[in-house]
DNA sequence: CTATTTACCTACCATGTCAATAGGTATATA
DNA sequence: TATATACCTATTGACATGGTAGGTAAATAG
């Protein structure tokens, strides 16, 4: 299961690109429009601070913006911000410690191919697509 | 990620089709070849002879069997079987109960071309094609 | 210069799942 | 009768998830 912290990163990303004009979007109007707790919106908006995606701005007037345009984010990376590779299993990860079975797993290769399956999906779509509701056919 | 559970029960099932002959197949022997602990191998056994993809029989001689040819399991069944649904959130799951912003979402498309994506996948793919390595193109 | 609005920070907690273990019971064969 | 096996119930430690509490820093409006 993909889980609320990046479902919930992923619709504050939309909700942002659909009522930010020209302005600094306060957490609170997001976390009402969105019926998500503040609190813990707060937990993610600092994620996509941190990685980012968004940028803040304090005191009067202030709140959260985008830093790119909607077409210029994919939703892989939102994914794999907000919680993790995507990888299936470890021994596909990067800096994976090298397993003694790798050479006689059949399994191995169906995870690669899973693996490349969904991050392909995933990197594809921008958020301007899920917008749009453009998805590859 | 994929749970242990649900590749030491791939594992098992590939054991299980290279190994088996025409004998039962004693959870010791595949412990030992497959390289994981007895004790934990008989929780996914026993899920497996509960979901009907194995018989096990007890006293000497016995073990666990296949209960169809390696190509009529499909890994779909297997990872579901193990591990729950690959609905990757809940308003996907067959008896959902009603999410009230199911017409506005816009995320909620994305995540059922991600099923569909997913579950075709997994569902084409026989146990059979894992142990040849044949996946879709 | 003060009050207010906002982001930002640190810490905590309850619940559940995962991976694994322990110890025993039932059943079949030799 | 002894042995090999599956099968059953319960428990554990570690960790992730989803969420909360309470405070600090900075910006603006008046």
């Amino acid at each position: 299961m993909i889980s609320t912290k990046a479902r919930y990163a992923l619709r504050v990303l939309i909700d942002l690109a659909q009522n930010q004009e020209n302005n600094y979007v306060p957490l609170k109007e997001i976390a009402k429009r969105q019926e998500i707790s503040e609190k813990y919106l707060e937990t993610i908006l600092k994620l996509l601070v941190k990685g980012g995606l968004l940028t803040g701005l304090r005191g009067k007037g202030g709140g959260y913006r985008l830093t790119r345009r909607p077409e210029e984010y994919t939703v892989g990376e939102i994914i794999e911000l907000t919680e993790g590779p995507l990888a299936p299993v470890a021994c596909l990860l990067p800096d994976a410690k090298p397993c003694s079975r790798k050479d006689i797993c059949l399994s191995l290769p169906l995870w690669k191919n899973y693996h490349a399956l969904i991050s392909d999906f995933f990197y594809r779509i921008t958020l301007l697509d899920v917008i749009h509701g453009n998805f590859p056919a």
